[in-house]
DNA sequence: TATTCATCTCCTGGGATAGG
DNA sequence: CCTATCCCAGGAGATGAATA
């Protein structure tokens, strides 16, 4: 087609109109922003609740009253359960809400939930987009390891929009997520189960894969659909406007996520083009479209990175990451180095759980790590005997309760290294600069 | 602007349950 | 055991946003 001439009546206006759509996108990113963390405690806290309500219920007698904070539930039995019994199964664990007077299948509404709470967590740690969620597997789940031996876990993203796969660090929030998702589907011994996925664009179904989100509806095993995460988005926002006034005018949907998390990553000094690289976009436009929220601070770390840029490469704006830029990013890693190992959280986002390194998640899936906490346990054992001879009383206390933190830690990296896919026989990658690179066209 | 893709909406079908 | 009903997930078309 030729190009329309400037000031052609068809495009008149059309540049007002984007401005318009982009001021409406923004508006509404920043609208849910102050939400966000009203919805990811809601969506913990519920799954917490059904979790232990199934962990009661399953022990109660049909008629026995539960009380978990401060609802009550009774345990309902019914001859449709004696059935199942009597046929060599088990009963489903069903409740009666007294507060709504609804009858509630804990056992469904917990497996239910702990998907929710997955989704969200793996939507908002990652900012993939929700099609790119819902095709991960068990596969996208890798290990690379760094010139320095040190263990990277990293999620490989199927493309959906552009035709290149990427591959994107993950947190230590993220891998407990991916972690916890696995340690679900084998936690009986089995592996995750291959099902075929219905895409709704291409119209076809994939090649049975052991996709992450898949879960049992009555007898059938599916891979969850994007339908489904939309209406449990709309669900639970519905829920939680009853309590929080902010939700009544504003429903969350999978898409907000990943404007949320594009807004954190520049917000928090994380250059554009990596941003870029993680998010999946060919284009850095695409990019500040989606983050240009809140407009002085975006505008003044991107004036100032371009700024940065032409100082030393004046004429090659749009360029590749070059290698010195992203060991500066993997280098970043060793400048979170801990007392046990490495912190390998995201680029530019501080940890909110200081002096937690014992307990947190990523330091005890690497297995690498466990002869340095063999270390670590001789040098405390010989503290806690030069402290118990010299009858330093509150000394030894402190290194007991460490020296019990330490034992469990071991314990969960040992359980957690028999599921691990660093145990699964999933091959390590060295990513190619074809795959980690921000490509600008 | 053209094309691709995300989301919404409505319909269908299947599972769970209660009651006969 | 059968049937009615409810609920909810999945399928697919329609609509409009995102992207190149």
């Amino acid at each position: 087609m030729a190009p329309c001439p400037a000031g052609d009546a068809e495009v008149r206006g059309f540049g007002v109109r984007k401005r318009r759509v982009k001021e409406r996108m923004d508006d509404r990113t920043r609208q849910r922003q102050p939400l966000l963390d009203t919805l990811v405690g809601y969506m913990e806290a519920r799954y917490e609740h059904l979790r232990a309500l199934l962990e009661r219920a399953d022990t109660a007698g049909g008629g026995e009253v539960i009380t978990l904070d401060g609802r009550a539930y009774e345990r309902l039995w019914s001859r449709v359960d004696e059935r199942r019994i009597r046929l060599g199964g088990k009963e489903n664990v069903r409740v009666l809400d007294q507060t709504s007077g609804k009858h509630v299948n804990v056992a469904a509404a917990e497996d239910a939930a702990f998907f929710e709470w997955a989704i969200v967590e793996v939507l908002r740690h990652t900012g993939i987009r929700i099609e790119e969620a819902l095709e991960l597997t068990h596969l996208s789940v890798r290990q690379y390891q760094r010139p320095n031996g040190e263990i990277i876990a990293l999620l490989v993203i199927a493309p959906s929009k552009s035709d290149r796969e990427r591959v994107i660090p993950m947190s230590a929030e993220l891998f407990s997520i991916a972690a916890a998702i696995i340690r679900r589907h084998t936690q009986d011994g089995r592996a995750i189960p291959l099902l075929p996925r219905y895409d709704p664009h291409e119209r076809q179904a994939s090649p049975a894969m052991p996709y992450l989100f898949q879960r049992e509806i009555g007898t059938n095993q599916d891979v969850i659909s994007p339908a489904t995460v939309v209406n449990m988005l709309r669900r639970r926002c519905e829920e939680l406007a009853e309590r929080h006034p902010g939700f009544l005018t504003t429903c969350f949907t999978p898409h907000d996520f990943r404007r949320l998390f594009a807004t954190e990553l520049v917000n928090n000094g994380l250059p554009i083009h990596i941003g870029a690289a993680l998010l999946g976009h060919l284009n850095l436009e695409t990019t500040r479209g989606y983050v240009a929220v809140f407009n002085e601070d975006v505008v003044h770390h991107y004036q100032e990175f371009i700024g940065r840029r032409r100082n030393s490469r004046p004429s090659d704006e749009y360029r590749d990451v070059t290698e010195q830029e992203w060991s500066e990013f993997e280098e970043h890693f060793d400048k979170r180095k801990v007392g046990l190992g490495g912190c390998t959280r995201p680029y530019g986002t501080p940890c909110r759980h200081e002096h937690s390194c014992l307990r947190c998640p990523m330091l005890a899936i690497n297995p690498k790590m466990l002869p340095r906490l063999d270390e670590i346990e001789e040098d405390l054992l010989a503290r806690r005997a030069r402290a118990e001879r010299e009858s330093w009383l509150g000394e030894v206390e402190g290194i007991d309760l460490t020296l019990a933190l330490l034992r469990q830690k071991r314990e969960e990296t040992n359980r957690l290294a028999r599921i691990a896919p660093v145990n699964l026989g999933i091959p390590s990658i060295q990513p190619t600069p074809a795959t980690r690179r921000v490509r600008s066209t």
